[in-house]
DNA sequence: CTGCAAAAGATTGTTGACAATAAACAGTAA
DNA sequence: TTACTGTTTATTGTCAACAATCTTTTGCAG
């Protein structure tokens, strides 16, 4: 199989409007989020070189970034390494999101459209099934997205944007506390609430909703906010 | 006037510990800060390596961080060029800078020390003082160190990593509130209360006075929370 | 066998050169 | 003049080579 990015056949034809950096940089998101690269792994900056089929230049462009995101962090003359998000690092990530999901809702609540409420209604029922199958395969990507969409309906682009990184630096801890029994359940009546909430306006009830969600998950782990961790 | 950043007198005998790189964008971070490169300026990497004396490479590595943060955006086969924040934005950055001070007051208070509050309280009644003589100039760095050390102290590493970087961008915005007639002392006598309510260790009320503080500034710009923006 | 030192190898840090693209300019036709 | 087009110049994108540093291996003394 062919895993460089470019297809030199194509090469030809695509006027390229990104730059390999940029590609780059989201194929290791990628493969960070999916797990090709674990915790704690150093990037070789040759061998992604050859693996992707470009110079080490880009690479280490892209990781200049990620490292910012605090995807990875960079150790001089030793190379980069993936993350390890240690349980304090996690509970702080935890209670950073908590604020920026409060602010999510309190920022969507008066001009949420009736359409939006419809999306995240359909999410929760999505969800709603997922739960009874105990799937949580699919129950997970869907939290995700519903979670996404609420900050993406604020309308505020660079909470967006900080709340992505977020996320992406939270998914390197893998405890998880959805598969605990029954999580998905009361996770999932927390969210219709989030909805019904969003769809009465109430900017400052959905903040505690959405700031109390967040915060649940917080407590399972390490204890309620601002618990001294390890 | 030598404008490079190695001395190749000292290059000899110090071990570096620190890549080109990071010194590159603290060197870039303080021009944008001090404002030697304005927003909408162009990053030429020439000319930038030739001025400080190394090569387009870590030139170009250090931008791709300053990028992610949101000090510069970069456009293809263009260039990178110091970001212009628009009305719009800056009114973002407010609310967002509001909910992670909010929770720096809220995790700060229940722990905060009594070497902690003097210290807090002598940069209240410095701050008094360049506000009696009406010492813009005194008060503004003063007022920065303040907010920044609540945040420090709340002791939550990515919430300060966050908040500086927020902070940053926000100074490419260059309407200020504190030089409006009397709102050196008002913002002052804010910082006071919250002093107040750190010392009580009462997380809530600190918590509010925070947000409070911050979107009093956004609320003389742009009116209250939420609301859209030009 | 263990511990240390020196050499060999691997990897990152940095550079200068070349290729690709965009901007600036000049010349021509309407 | 203005619009268009081809040419030149400036700048970014990418690469491959070299230098500096770290890691591993090897060899030797105890």
């Amino acid at each position: 199989m062919d895993d460089t990015i470019l297809d030199p056949a194509l090469g030809l034809r695509i006027r390229r409007t990104e730059s390999l950096t940029s590609l780059i940089r989201r194929e290791l998101e990628r493969m960070i989020e999916v797990g090709e690269l674990k915790a704690g792994d150093r990037l070789n900056e040759n061998a992604l070189a050859a693996k992707l089929g470009v110079s080490r230049g880009p690479i280490r462009e892209a990781c200049r970034g990620l490292e910012q995101s605090g995807l990875v962090h960079v150790i001089v003359n030793r190379g980069v390494f993936v993350r390890e998000i240690s349980n304090h690092e996690a509970a702080e990530l935890y209670d950073i999101r908590a604020a920026l999901y409060a602010l999510a809702g309190r920022l969507l609540a008066p001009k949420i459209t009736k359409k939006q409420v419809a999306e995240l209604r359909r999410m929760v029922s999505q969800m709603e099934d997922a739960a009874d199958k105990g799937e949580l395969n699919v129950f997970y990507p869907l939290n995700v997205r519903f979670h996404e969409a609420i900050v993406q309906f604020s309308g505020n682009g660079r909470l967006l944007s900080i709340s992505t990184s977020v996320h992406r630096e939270m998914h390197l801890f893998r405890r998880r506390t959805l598969d605990m029994p029954g999580r998905m359940k009361i996770s999932n009546s927390e969210h219709r609430a989030i909805v019904d909430a969003l769809a009465a306006k109430d900017g400052n009830a959905t903040a505690q909703l959405m700031e109390d969600h967040v915060l649940k998950s917080r407590e399972l782990l390490f204890g309620p906010m601002g618990t001294p961790v390890d």
